[in-house]
DNA sequence: TATTGTTATACTCTATAACTATA
DNA sequence: TATAGTTATAGAGTATAACAATA
């Protein structure tokens, strides 16, 4: 509700936000609204400092998932990181080009393909991996260690099952 | 680092992860990839129960807020919801089109629009308000009340400037 | 000269159906 | 009969360039 404003005020029109800025109180009560906004603002600059080593959030998560869980399936990649099959084959294949990793047969099913990552992958996660922390360190740097564990605590009392 | 297995146990090869779920520590550590599942997570109860009133997540976000900033722009809310121009026409026109928001000469720049909800469109996003707050109590059940005013707070910490 | 709203368009992301090889 | 990986394709979301009308 509108404050009484004086007739003289030059701009003051009932119903006419008067900043560009609007009121966003309303929004900002939501958990999803809220995660959205944060993870865009990570996103930025990942996006920045990531595209030196040609990585995209999906990249960098599925190179960290090979590195800890060497000999992962696409499936289990797929299942783990909520991707369709079908959009990892075109993602695999390229980062097969580049060298970054390895299809081996699967040990004990002829219809998987384990997924290794070459040494050049390794380094390259490595490397990455660092980057990553350093860049969101930055990206929640008006976050206490203490809040920043707070943080990823409850985002996973969220989406975890558990 | 696996246990030590019996080796009678039928499956059990090193560097083969044993289970469907792959090892998710690292990438549970960064605050970009928890923000974005638990976004994620709240996106799907929000699409079942909202596609009752046929609104999506931008379509919501567009309808609440011009319910608390009515006459705003265009303009106002792609730069307060981060969205680029070209993509919110269609969006107005259809939400115009449904008889949800109406069209108004902007009181004092000939090139802008003011935007108002209709009658229609006050009601719809009175409801879908109410919705949307009981869906999000219920995909962030397992936070208390207190909680999920520190994630809340935590969240705008990382993207709201002040 | 800059800004609002718009059109056209391209690129990326996500989703569905159907196929093959193997279990 | 079911599953892993794949192909082709469609749809949704996001991006850029350029234009008319107005400031």
């Amino acid at each position: 509700m509108p404050a009484t404003r004086n007739k003289n005020t030059p701009v003051s029109h009932a119903q006419v936000p008067r900043s560009d800025r609007l009121d966003t109180r309303v929004l900002e009560t939501f958990v999803g609204y809220n995660a959205r906004r944060a993870w865009l603002a990570v996103t930025e600059v990942f996006a920045e400092r990531m595209a030196a080593y040609g990585l995209k959030q999906v990249d960098f998560s599925v190179l960290s998932l090979l590195a800890h869980n060497p000999g992962a399936t696409s499936r289990q990649l797929c299942s783990t990181l909520d991707i369709l099959p079908p959009n990892l084959v075109s993602l695999i294949a390229a980062m097969d080009s580049r060298g970054l990793i390895e299809r081996r047969p699967h040990p004990h099913d002829g219809r998987a393909i384990g997924l290794h990552l070459t040494p050049a992958g390794e380094e390259l996660i490595h490397e990455a991996e660092r980057t990553v922390t350093e860049l969101e360190a930055d990206a929640s740097a008006r976050l206490t260690a203490r809040e920043r564990e707070t943080l990823i605590r409850l985002l996973q009392k969220v989406y975890l099952p558990s």
